[in-house]
DNA sequence: TCTAATATTAAATTAATGTTAAAAAATATT
DNA sequence: AATATTTTTTAACATTAATTTAATATTAGA
């Protein structure tokens, strides 16, 4: 089983120790951080996959924290929970603003905060790569990876975001001008038989029933 | 601004105000259910121009609910997203069959969601996606479907456009030259028959007794 | 019944897409 | 930088499907 990274940012030892010890019970890997100006250092370096904010700090708070991380790009697809008391108003939720996926109330329950953990997590090992299926044939858009017949496909980019853009809504006939939309883009001039090539490309490479044709409208993927 | 309202439809209470809050931020009509039931009366009600729908939801899915939704004719032209975990069967919510336009995926991000939103909706004001349903068919014009009897019909232009011009006034009796000018283009010139034999094959492919002929008149769609 | 209008059919035509190879452009390699 | 490789586009031609025509049959209504 993968070990996740988790982050906690708390300027009270006792909670990060809390939490700390809660989450590495259950073997994931922890970094602890007393402020903002330190978790923002660590993230960095260590990139992990979850940071659990307290929103309330001294000097920089989570929510300035939060936006700060953000802007970090090696943390695109970092989750950030905040950790905040319930007393703390509505606007505390608005911390949302920031960039933040979640928040987690104290007091902490050690059950309530390791199945957020673990639904947060297992949200991320999905939502970092929406994968498309539809029988044999599997996509993954980020790592631009195509998987077929159990096989490994690597298109080319163009192959493979016409394959994107087709299957991105099965049964659904995408016109040719939307294709060239999409894919070409709207400003680029291409020839007349340019989309039929790419379409010829992806049928000798994937089951060529799967894209069907209607004739004077566009094309259309059907598994 | 105009003010378009929003139908915002989870269990998850978190969700729910977090979503409303976004939205009513930018001056968006907010209108929040917790499950599917709840969600159907007030869209009955408000006729709201968008509605969110989570996927996972006890009882009655977002699935389900969004079925029950398009059955709703004066929930016609309003656009349905689902909110849903990557995770989920991505075939089963962006496919013709549940009815909806787009999904959204958790986490949630407010810059994210609400440019979604408004993309939504101004491709609404634009376009005039209209779902024509009548018993067993179902045309949806923007997208060039046509399903007959649970199956679905890949229908030539011509055929597909004179379709469209005879459902769009059920009962009405359109006119040869009706016809002509709307399916062929008012200084294209064809032959006596021509229309005739379009006529047979939609009556080939979908029950011909929907298509009835009006002597020395023309032709009208009668379900 | 008779006739004009429509239905049916298949063949002819036209339009759209498929295929292929080679040129051009973009990348990678040395 | 020069060269090799891969990707993308083009262009010529083939194929296929959509559309129209034309010949003939059928039908509804005067």
């Amino acid at each position: 089983m993968s070990i996740y990274s988790v982050l906690v940012v708390d300027d009270e030892i006792d909670i990060l120790e809390f939490v700390s010890y809660n989450l590495q019970k259950e073997n994931y890997q922890v970094f602890t951080a007393n402020n903002g100006v330190e978790a923002i250092e660590i993230a960095k370096k260590q990139n992990p996959d979850l940071i659990i904010l307290d929103v309330m700090m001294p000097d920089m708070d989570g929510i300035l924290t939060c936006k700060k991380l953000r802007e970090i790009k090696s943390l695109d697809d970092t989750i950030i929970t905040f950790l905040s008391a319930r007393s703390e108003d509505y606007s505390q939720i608005a911390g949302f603003e920031s960039g933040a996926d979640d928040y987690i109330t104290k007091p902490i329950r050690p059950k309530v905060l390791l199945s957020r953990v673990k639904a947060l997590l297992s949200r991320k090992s999905s939502s970092n790569s929406r994968l498309l299926e539809y029988g044999e044939l599997k996509i993954n858009e980020q790592k631009h990876l195509v998987v077929y017949k159990e096989k490994e496909l690597l298109l080319p980019k163009k192959e493979f975001k016409l394959l994107v853009l087709l299957c991105s809504k099965p049964g659904h006939v995408f016109t040719r001008q939307e294709i060239l939309n999409n894919v070409w883009g709207a400003d680029v001039f291409v020839g007349d038989r340019t989309i039929d090539v790419h379409i010829r490309k992806l049928r000798e490479k994937i089951n060529s029933d799967y894209f069907k044709t209607v004739k004077g409208v566009g094309y259309k993927f059907q598994y």
